[in-house]
DNA sequence: CGATGTGAAGCAGTTCACAGCG
DNA sequence: CGCTGTGAACTGCTTCACATCG
């Protein structure tokens, strides 16, 4: 493990809070134990939920509603936030501003943090204009490409550079995060330099399974694994209903692998 | 839920197994249970470190092996599999092309999946050029975009047509599964065309949650979430190390209730 | 012999249902 | 009274360890 990787510049938010976990160690709970991985999970659902709420002038929000604008039940909702600490006010709900101060700190969103993003390509650049959001507590310190014709070409605010500069850009902006979004050819090589220059921290939208010493973290986004969980369950249910009823409507329109 | 959803054209490759899951009711474990969910999200990422293996004309794997291409521990992997059936030889592993044809079969990839993307941007515009993986069980139908100056531009082999021909594409291809990759305002209007056209499978890139009818299956993949999980991941990280950086060897003590 | 396939144990996450509090 | 916060029960997944069999 290298030793460029440090803390970003700090969001110098103050902790306001006082029932709470104000003063725990990172990542942990309001009781000490780290937060259940299923729970930070859902925690981006609902900071984003919040801040529609929040941008909507909503200022109270109770655990029913807020549940349902995140697509979860609501016993999962409290005891996810239960974790953070007490902050709901029984009877009422949850002050939303408030709420969204105590699930970004909880995410370490109270920093911004730089990334870099290797691949300009179609991917690349949707990443880089995905906007909004992943504003909320990132920003790109780079896109990098090894193809010189997108050189200086700007995606978003910030212009594409060549990948040679991958080290110098992670140790000048002290990147921890790095996104993959090159051809899976490609992404190994990414993959060893980023981690060698001292990234840590890894988004791979390659499709293929990274090797990284210990203490690097990996995350993979599949597009094509997604299609086919939906293929899995949509075949099911178009088995049940053709099981069920006995009508013809199969098409043969031939085409073999 | 509508009418026009049917089976795609079906691959046709015919069942040579003998001691597995031949005839059961598709999306079922021998066993007659349904397939644990956890299992099938890995199903794909076996699959691809099969292919891979096929590729380079190895024709028997152990489970040691194939696990540790796939990034899981041969346990768990066994397991998965021999919900499946029982398609390994004891002392030797796994027929590696018998084991690409059974997973396909499992996850309903002998058919290929017309498919329909919306959003002709960078997202889709990614989507569309996967490639290789994205076509073996899948096929785009047709990829639709609102933008009039996007029309007919090809991407891959498929040419943009407007959104205005949803209704049309999902009827006459008999797409059942969709892919949203629109901004976040037009996703729940999109949403709803598709599910009124029959589509009961979405797999989702704008960053909302989308209301559908039961039956309807949706996926989402959301780019910022898993940047703010591996945020959150990387700041404990760098808090334990400035915690702990007076390093020793850690004396095993007694760990506090 | 060596690797699969699998009961059994262990762990994590979800849901229930209600006590507790504003 | 209404909604939060949470023990307790439950469900499902992972890991272990070994009997089984080619």
């Amino acid at each position: 493990m290298s030793s460029s990787a440090g803390s970003p510049d700090s969001g110098g938010i103050p902790d306001i809070a006082g029932n709470g976990n104000g003063s725990g160690q990172p990542g942990t709970a309001a009781n000490g134990r780290p937060l259940p991985e299923a729970t930070i999970a859902r925690l981006p659902v609902y900071l984003r939920a919040l801040y529609s709420l929040s941008e909507r002038g909503v200022s109270t929000v109770a655990s029913d509603e807020l549940s349902a604008a995140a697509g979860v039940n609501s016993a999962k909702l409290r005891k996810d936030l239960s974790h953070l600490g007490s902050y709901g006010i029984r009877g009422v709900g949850y002050d939303v501003d408030y709420l969204v101060y105590q699930v970004s700190r909880a995410l370490g969103l109270t920093q911004r943090w730089p990334v870099v993003i290797v691949g300009g390509g179609n991917l690349g650049r949707a990443l880089a204009n995905y906007g909004g959001f992943v504003n909320r507590g990132f920003k790109i310190a780079a896109i990098l490409d090894s193809d010189r014709g997108l050189i200086g070409r700007r995606i978003g605010d910030v212009a594409v550079r060549h990948v040679s500069d991958l080290e110098d850009v992670v140790a000048m902006n002290k990147v921890v995060i790095g996104v993959i979004a090159v051809p899976a050819p490609a992404a190994q090589g990414v993959c060893d330099r980023l981690v060698a220059a001292g990234v840590t921290s890894i988004l791979n939208f390659a499709p293929l399974v990274l090797k990284v010493p210990d203490g690097v973290d990996v995350r993979k986004v599949d597009l094509s694994i997604e299609l086919q969980i939906l293929a899995f369950h949509a075949r099911r249910r178009s088995a049940v209903r053709v099981e069920r009823v006995p009508e013809d409507e199969q098409v043969p329109e031939e085409e073999s692998v």
